[in-house]
DNA sequence: AATTTAAGCAAGCGATTGCTTACATGCAAG
DNA sequence: CTTGCATGTAAGCAATCGCTTGCTTAAATT
């Protein structure tokens, strides 16, 4: 069966976290990534370069998905405590929704010897630190939330909860996420008002 | 240069902690591993009887290096806000010491086939987060802190204060151990008041 | 001093990896 | 209808992996 290649790559990524969440990492060859699409190896090859072009790709719709959205979240102009309640449910929706992403993404970055996949992924968490750090500053001007507060210690507090989130997702394989959002919000909340 | 086979074990072990903190997950070969400790391949099957086996050791000097510590400081008889200030800094004063046991443990399991390792994971952060749990459940006991909190999500999400350090660790390399943990201390106590 | 034991090495095996090559074929445009 | 290009396949290459084998030699035991 034919297609273009604009519907295999969607494909052939869509293959990737499925396999990653269900089979595990060490099963991502390229040649049971192939058989999982239902294509031969070397047609994988013809739609993306090499392996590392799919976790490019994937890296992009990051971005789109999820960066700008809690881009946008950040400098918006509603009052601090809702932007903070829609950017930590965005968050953990959009890793909830691609589960297999953050595995993909740390332990690939770790184990490749790329330079570029690293540097992206470090200015994402780097991006999300400073977004959160932010909506904090702003719910201080607001007069909302304590003065004597460091943006960064809280950000990296916030920075924990999506890992933390992860490690239950992977552990337990079953997690409530409107009630997981719902309680770490409420914590946040009581440290910060 | 003839040493024995405990000897050899724990150069080994620091090897692969050394080679994962400075060259990589990816660099982690029998091969690269066997020449940095200065040993054949061949001897290092010697000494280890597969590379598992090296991890399923690293693995046990976890469970005497941080769980028997964290396991006596839940169970202590001291007040809760010391135990909560102790537990804190043992763990990752641990993790800041041990540079790339987090990042060998969770991408291993991720990428291995391997029950063992996972099942060995799963049980050590399960008994951090109900270890954590079990201090703030004596800390409201003591009248120290709110009744109405829920143990379980305070541990949840104490859970991603090492992970976030960890994170940290790998992607900016400096950071300073004491004053990370006061001021994720100081946030914490500041939720629990 | 003779013997045993354990730590060492070089070489290579079978399996798997990411990726390439040579060739076949469906499909849209001229 | 046919021509041209994009999508497909089967086969295999070079490199690397974890690990084994056959043999040597240092050091402890008797």
């Amino acid at each position: 069966m034919r297609k273009s290649t604009e519907l295999r790559q969607e494909e052939i990524k869509a293959a990737v976290l499925d396999i990653i969440s269900s089979e595990g990492l060490y099963r991502l060859s390229t040649r049971n990534l192939a058989e999982k699409v239902g294509l031969s190896e070397g047609t994988l090859f013809r739609h993306f370069k090499s392996k590392k072009d799919i976790f490019y790709s994937i890296m992009e719709d990051i971005r789109s998905g999820l960066q700008d959205p809690l881009r946008q979240i950040a400098i918006d102009v509603r009052p601090a405590d809702e932007r903070l309640r829609d950017f930590l449910f965005t968050h953990i929706r959009f890793l909830h929704e691609h589960k297999g992403i953050t595995i993909l993404l740390f332990s690939e970055a770790a184990h490749m010897n790329d330079t570029k996949l690293k540097l992206q992924l470090q200015e994402i968490l780097m991006e999300q630190k400073l977004l959160a750090a932010k909506i904090i500053h702003d719910g201080k001007a607001e007069g909302r939330w304590s003065e004597d507060l460091h943006d960064e210690d809280i950000a990296t507090l916030y920075a924990g909860i999506p890992l933390s989130f992860n490690v239950e997702l992977v552990l337990t394989k079953k997690v409530n996420v409107d009630a997981f959002c719902k309680n770490m919000l409420s914590l946040l909340y009581r440290m910060l008002g």
